[in-house]
RNA sequence: AGCCCCGUGGUGUAGUGGUUAGCAUAGGAGACUCUGGAUCUCUUGACAGCAGUUCAAAUCUGCUCGGGGCUACCA
């Protein structure tokens, strides 16, 4: 129970409200990231605990800024992510003609004037916070002539930039957003649901709370960055005497090792920093999901969040055991190899093969079983052999036995070496381990991932490490954050995997044994595979290795 | 500086006058294991500070300190 849920249920206990309808209120102006899927659990997860409503609305009142492409990508987003809206789609643009009639009213009641500032004068005459502010002369109208001059403006007979539509509130008032903020201003640019419709466009503290009221909202939930802004949001709709939503504010989250907003991700897109909105890269939903993830991953993310209202850091750390914790439940296992060491089983003949039967997700007995090539040439992954094996290094070393996963117990017999680099290793089987254990009963310390080299299936595969190089890319004063840019933190490999990996679609999730979990990415067409890691598994080796 | 908001283990969050201050994650130790994965067990670690109210304060009050937000014809 979280703090927002307390305040619903005061509400309906009190009667301020005899039901819950919520809104994610997007702006489409960019892609939505893993920050809006908070906001989408919060106001999606409420209407469905109180069974209430839930809509999707744009809050599409700036068409300078906003486009078609933002309204499709974040319909998309926000399906897949699982929040049904039904046919609860809507659009602050649709209530623009109300919104203007609603303007004239206050026009009509003298609480708003057309004011002739520029908007250098505005922000001057606005005074700062210690200072109170100046009143515009524009204060000084009749309602009457301030009617004519906003349906002039409205009309389109002044240029941009010329007039404003404020309220007529106080300019000593100690919140700045109380001193006449600007409700209109005149803009020629046609909007892309509208066309050229409208010169004049509402701001956002104008225009929000009118739209949450038009949609019969009860909770109007919001990030803590608007908390300034409810007196105003109270004071339109008071001043309408209209039904009045409640907002309430709650904190948005930060996460190591990237960023969250969207002027900045937007920067990385056009500064080709990363190669698109959904690069796997990138914290966007669409990234993620080309990455890998999935929504019932980021939702339990979410839940683990939690909600408060105050400054927070997740470690990225969290939304990866989430990934994997779900993915670890889902995904059926392949082999593949990364970084391909040839092995030579000398005791096996030339041309021979078998098929070994293996189990697809030992998490999962209803995934099934599928049969894997082998042969006397395979490849094992490099860093699974070391010439000379420090402690606790169980893996394959001269003389030392280990098990190939789902085949054979096999001993490293000898290695070839060129040039000082190991490139082949010899190896005999134990015929009578086939299946992988031992009728001796003896135990190997260490189980390697595979793949025979006459089936191997090639593959490109994109492995993506954390976008910056440190935790908080934004918090160096003085400093840009791409100057934190990890350069490594796409390296394109080739791997060699077991031949069902060909069968596989843009878009299916997999795991690779030792590996890590891998998703297929829509590059892939007839012919080239292309894999997304998304999240290695945790890996204990590499603990003991950074310790030492 | 004016107004507003927030301070609980490393991180995130629960707690609503009486709790051994909970949970998750991360860290440590061990068990188990045909993934050094998963699973299981144990474990380190927190109420920003100071006063006050009270039999009793993380919880109520005041002050101090610390952090964040606000001064767009963006949202």
């Amino acid at each position: 129970m979280d703090f927002i849920r307390e305040a619903v249920d005061e509400d309906l206990r009190t009667g301020r409200f005899d039901r819950v309808h919520t809104r994610f209120p997007p702006e489409p102006n960019g892609y939505l990231h893993i920050g809006h899927a908070k906001a989408i659990w919060i106001d999606y997860g409420i209407a469905l605990d109180y069974r209430g409503k839930f809509n999707l609305r744009f809050d599409d009142t700036n068409p300078a800024k906003e486009g078609q492409e933002y309204v499709d990508a974040i319909v998309e987003d926000v399906r897949w992510l699982g929040a049904d809206f039904g046919g609860r789609l809507f659009y602050a643009s649709d209530y623009f003609e109300q919104m203007y009639l609603w303007a004239e009213d206050l026009v009509r009641k003298g609480k708003a004037y057309v004011c002739d500032l520029t908007s250098e004068q505005v922000s001057e005459y606005r005074g700062n916070v210690n200072k109170p502010g100046r009143e515009s002369p524009g204060r000084l109208r009749s309602p009457e002539e301030n009617l004519d001059l906003f349906r002039r403006m409205r009309a389109g007979e002044f240029p941009d930039g010329s007039r404003t539509l404020r309220a007529k509130i106080d300019m000593a008032h100690p919140n700045m957003n109380m001193r006449d903020p600007v409700m209109y201003r005149i803009l020629h640019t046609p909007h892309h649901r509208q066309g050229d419709k409208w010169c004049v466009y509402p701001m956002y503290d104008w225009a929000h709370g009118l739209e949450d009221s038009i949609e019969g909202v009860t909770h109007s939930l919001c990030s803590l960055e608007y908390e300034n802004h409810r007196p105003l949001y109270d004071w339109f709709l008071d001043q309408l005497g209209i039904y009045h939503p409640r907002q309430i504010e709650f904190a948005r989250f930060n996460m190591t090792y990237t960023v969250m907003s969207k002027r900045m991700l937007l920067d990385l897109v056009e500064g080709r920093h990363v190669k698109s909105w959904d690069d796997p890269r990138m914290p966007t939903i669409s990234g993620m999901r080309r990455r890998g993830y999935t929504p019932a991953a980021i939702k339990d993310f979410c839940r683990r969040v939690g909600v408060a209202k105050s400054y927070n850091m997740i470690d990225v750390g969290m939304l990866e055991h989430c990934v994997r914790e779900d993915l670890n439940r889902t995904s059926p296992r392949y082999m593949g190899v990364l970084d391909p060491l040839k092995v030579v089983i000398e005791n096996f003949p030339e041309g021979h093969e078998e098929f070994m039967d293996v189990v697809n997700n030992p998490e999962d007995p209803g995934a099934g079983r599928r049969r894997v090539p082998f042969s006397r040439e395979l490849y094992v992954e490099r860093d699974d052999f070391m010439e000379e094996p420090p402690k606790k290094f169980f893996r394959l070393a001269p003389g030392r036995e280990v098990r190939l996963r789902n085949a054979y117990l096999v001993t490293c017999t000898g290695f070839e070496k060129k040039d000082g680099k190991i490139v082949e290793l010899k190896c005999k089987v134990d015929p009578a381990t086939r299946g992988g254990d031992a009728p001796d009963g003896r135990k190997v310390k260490s189980t390697l991932h595979w793949v025979s080299a006459k089936h191997a299936v090639h593959a490109e595969v994109r492995l993506y490490d954390r976008l910056f190089t440190v935790e908080d890319p934004t918090g160096h004063e003085g400093k840009d954050f791409k100057e934190f840019l990890n350069p490594d933190s796409l390296k394109v490999v080739r791997c060699m995997a077991e031949p069902a990996v060909a069968g596989l679609k843009p878009g299916d999730r997999f795991q690779f044994e030792r590996l890590g979990y891998f998703c297929v990415d829509p590059d892939t067409m007839p012919g080239k595979i292309v894999l997304n890691r998304t999240v290695e598994l945790r890996d204990t080796w590499a603990r003991i290795q950074g310790k030492q």
